[in-house]
DNA sequence: GGTCCGTATTGACAGTGTCAAGTCAATGGT
DNA sequence: ACCATTGACTTGACACTGTCAATACGGACC
């Protein structure tokens, strides 16, 4: 319905039938926890438990705690670099506006769609990046995204400045809806995408139009 | 030097001398051992060891853990809105830019200045709202002051998404650059500073001059 | 003087993450 | 065919956490 474009692969992976490795279901669980009740009911032995072994059978599979969330850290840095990928890819099609709306459905979608995940992932005290090379491997991805689309966007032009203005743009939003008092408002996953959609849509709209400003107000500089 | 205007009182309040009363004194701790460690560090039982009492004697002043994070919560709330209601007062002097300048410099100035403090307020499972309604309150005194700064900005029109897409820009900033990808590359409040005021320049030019251009838009569709 | 109440203490309980051994089965080399 | 090794898992402990319950102290008030 939303974008049919890309892979479709979701953030709960592998195998179909149930995972059969501890490790596997492990991962699996925690999943489901941090889902569900948050990073305080994300433990070492509650899953432990769910998975019917000892509280100290999954330490064979992760040192320790800091890897589990270090691993679904990972997967969804993954998922959300591929998803903007995906809305870069199709920057040919549409103009500026669209490729802003489609950058923003891929970054809000993924955070309304995983909004547990989305939390951790910017908890970097509880993913040492020293530790685990391959989750800012993966955050790295997603940021060069965030470049990508502003060269689109700024007809080329780049600071990390500019990059931050339209990173903390969709981020924001996200962080808003999610923790922020836009979240007790806006219960339901549909008017919370929408809420945002707008808000977004407001940003493209006065970004290209000061974008066409400025340019012609050089432009005119220029001329005189 | 940045900003000699309204009342300059800091979020550390209160008796100069040092805290006399437990419950102030476990106040200042809270706040330290926050400020210090995160909120992993802030735990009931080195609050008490480091006021010099038992474990039990802090909850003869607070029920319970919630009950500091949320003291803490309402007095950051309580200080950030004040820092945007000095900032929204003063918009009568200077254009839109500048008026923008000040309530992104109050709001992020408030994150680079208390950044564990601003983490924890924007934790709504830390501060259960119905059982702190003082909190939920100054933060809806600081939410107000971003409705009145849109009033401002875009010539008394309001809109929730308007007032979504501000609140997210200076919040987005914030967030990025304490627990973001920018946070690790820029060490110093200095720079941090820098990058952040640099990213809300672009994004004022860019909303000023797009308002503009899609009011001289619609005001040519009418003429037409 | 006796009573009450707010403050602080002591002791316990369940829960957590994690270390240290121990058990047991499969595997691979000679 | 035997034996050593390795990996997966269990058992048991430790220090730490937040919090409940009962107890002691000390001043205020009648």
């Amino acid at each position: 319905m939303t974008s049919s474009a890309c892979a479709p692969p979701t953030l709960a992976a592998a195998s179909p039938g149930g995972p059969s490795t501890l490790r596997a279901r492990v991962l699996e669980t925690s999943r489901e926890l941090l889902a569900s009740g948050g990073l305080a009911a994300l433990s070492m032995r509650e899953v432990a438990r769910r998975a019917g072994v000892t509280h100290q059978a999954p330490y064979h599979h992760f040192p320790d705690k800091e890897s589990i969330v270090a691993e679904l850290v990972t997967e969804g840095f993954e998922e959300l670099a591929r998803r903007m990928t995906c809305a870069n890819d199709a920057a040919a099609t549409g103009g500026k506006p669209e490729v802003l709306r489609r950058a923003a459905e891929a970054y809000l979608g993924f955070a309304l769609e995983h909004p547990a995940v989305f939390r951790v992932m910017f908890r970097p005290e509880l993913c040492d990046s020293a530790r685990f090379p391959r989750a800012v491997a993966a955050a790295e991805r997603a940021r060069a995204q965030c470049e990508r689309l502003v060269r689109i966007v700024h007809d080329g032009r780049f600071s990390p400045a500019l990059a931050s203005m339209h990173w903390a743009h969709v981020h924001g939003l996200a962080c808003l809806v999610l923790d922020g008092p836009l979240g007790a408002e806006l219960p339901t996953e549909e008017t919370r995408r929408a809420h945002l959609m707008e808000a977004s849509a407001h940003f493209a709209a006065l970004v290209v139009a000061g974008i066409a400003a400025l340019d012609e107000l050089t432009a005119g500089d220029l001329r005189s």
